[in-house]
DNA sequence: GGATGAAGCACAAACGTTTGCGAAATCCTT
DNA sequence: AAGGATTTCGCAAACGTTTGTGCTTCATCC
């Protein structure tokens, strides 16, 4: 059988199609007995209003997109799942889009964000991301954008973003307390000013607070990369007593070459690094971390989408404070 | 601005609706000259058809559902991924439901994906869904169900899933291989059909091709559950050389424990698991795993929903072939 | 008892497309 | 040169809703 649409209903009912929509809505214009028979007809034929054409009609599409590097990712994908639990709640559907952490393939997904005209946009802009024009046609119809994590330099935008630099201070802190003497740090890819930030903010804390701490720090680019320069540094006469991970890339790299050189933890070395939380927690002891929840972001990020969208049109950054989870690494 | 329309290029050039609607999809019917002038204002004015209106026009709203108990796994969301990346290259959107786990959420789900007339539908159930009437609904509306991982008994539907027998197989004959003598497995789950065959494929063939094997199995819901086993397991005077894990979460719990108790992999103790594989990569050695890979899942599922679109409609199981993987913890 | 108003419903336009069909205008035949 | 074929375009309907407005019918009022 095919789809009941309001025009059947009206159809065998004997009634016009405005009435028997308005009676679906609870119109007051609408008896109640008329109301009855029409909820109760459709109920048995299972309608559904077509989403489509309520969409064209309303000029709303109930909408958001959400615009990542990769869905395959624990912090990315409690992000995702954040908004996508908070729009059902609230009778938004969600269409998630990966770039691939590549802008032509982010150019494409803009366009179709704006082709489905999406009635907000959640974006983690490619770290090689320059050119903002596709974001501006956006903004040009009118469609709100909160820019997330990874976020453009400009002033005139939303942001929401992880406390990059309070938590490169705050893990540094934590170090400071235990009183620690060689730290060895690693960092990702300083072209991101998420590296950069928080390379900044461990430095000069650990340099202001605490001077005598002796600090090597290291950049590197992938896991495997961690691996070897922490398999180098474990081969010198001098060990670090404390490796500081900026990531859980940079994490995992690490753990593998202590596990590979069968370092004790915490007691030949203490690990403690910035993460979502689900990586620390594969390893015994639990590695202490500095918290950047995904899943926080996104309640953030989804209540400033709803202000704006209530007609709150004030650009803004706000920052998602962090907080330190000890497991047994420090 | 507002949103240029097919009706404002046609007003502006002077053309009808029609006219321009066939000239941008490059119609026979209109001349070049026109085609060009309407090409270029559109180029220029950043025209993009309305895919509300596309769709409801069309009656094919070019988008796929896909329902899973949660994006935030990594055998979830790298299906998701490959789907999204086949359906962005053939021009299909996809709509992402989390269930939670919860029938109740499940059904709320497959009425919003009613509500959007999605084309076509990727189902991994919950494992305590018992009423199928929202599948049928959306069969009744000639929607194409590719049901995956977790599926229900039913003949008449499609499935594709993993060779859950013969990962459960493999990963039992590898063990076999290296003359390992006293194995301890973990599984899940007992009441998921995914835990039940995977136990009978790896105990069969375990006294099958190896009698003399000693083979001790024990169940765990979760990680931390698999990490009390197993530390009661290494508490004992004769320790197993070897630890089958049936899924992540198992292993997760095992290695935990492994490391608490300073055991060496694998000269101590052998370790082998059922995985997608990124898990397994963060430990070293990496842990030998038969894989399950979501990502392959996700090509093959979304293959078996186009052939189903193009007209052959077959019902059919498909089973995903495993690979061993090797680590070196094995 | 005629004006007033409320209650209950129908009409019709609009959202932005796609597409079958008809109608001019232009071209090619012999 | 006259007929037919071809090219090029417009008209209008349809997809399934929502919503402003208008039309009845009845009860109420002084």
């Amino acid at each position: 059988m095919t789809n009941p649409t309001l025009k059947k209903i009206a159809q065998t009912l004997g009634l016009s199609i405005s009435t028997v929509s308005r009676a679906l809505k609870q119109h007051p214009d609408i008896s109640a007995i008329t109301r009855n028979k029409v909820t109760e007809l459709a109920k048995s034929l299972d309608y559904e209003p077509n989403a489509n054409a309520v969409h064209l009609r309303t000029q709303n599409s109930k909408l958001f997109g959400v615009l990542v590097p990769t869905i395959s990712n624990y912090f990315y994908d409690s992000f995702i799942a954040s908004i996508e639990e908070e729009g059902r709640k609230t009778g938004y559907s969600v269409m998630i889009l990966q770039s691939g952490n590549d802008p032509v393939i982010e150019m494409d997904n803009l366009k179709l964000f704006r082709q489905n005209r999406i009635s907000g946009l959640f974006a983690c802009i490619t770290s090689k991301t320059t050119d903002l024009a596709g974001f501006g046609k956006l903004e040009e119809m009118d469609v709100p954008i909160i820019f997330f994590d990874i976020v453009p330099q400009a002033d005139t935008i939303n942001k929401v973003c992880l406390a990059d630099h309070l938590a490169g201070q705050m893990a540094a802190e934590a170090i400071i307390r235990r009183k620690k003497k060689y730290v060895y740090a690693l960092f990702g890819d300083q072209t991101m000013s998420i590296s950069k930030q928080r390379k900044k903010a461990f430095t000069e804390t650990i340099q202001k607070k605490a001077p005598t701490i002796s600090l090597q720090t290291d950049q590197a680019t992938s896991s495997e990369q961690a691996r070897e320069l922490t398999n180098k540094i474990l081969a010198k006469k001098k060990r670090p007593d404390t490796i500081f991970c900026m990531s859980d890339q940079i994490l995992i790299g690490v753990m593998k070459a202590l596990q590979q050189n069968h370092i004790g933890i915490p007691e030949q070395m203490a690990v403690i690094t910035i993460s979502n939380g689900f990586i620390p927690k594969l390893f015994h002891p639990d590695i202490t971390y500095v918290e950047t929840s995904g899943h926080k972001l996104g309640k953030l990020a989804f209540s400033r989408m709803m202000q704006w969208l209530e007609g709150d049109h004030e650009y803004g950054e706000i920052i998602l404070e962090s907080v330190l989870v000890e497991g047994g690494s420090l």
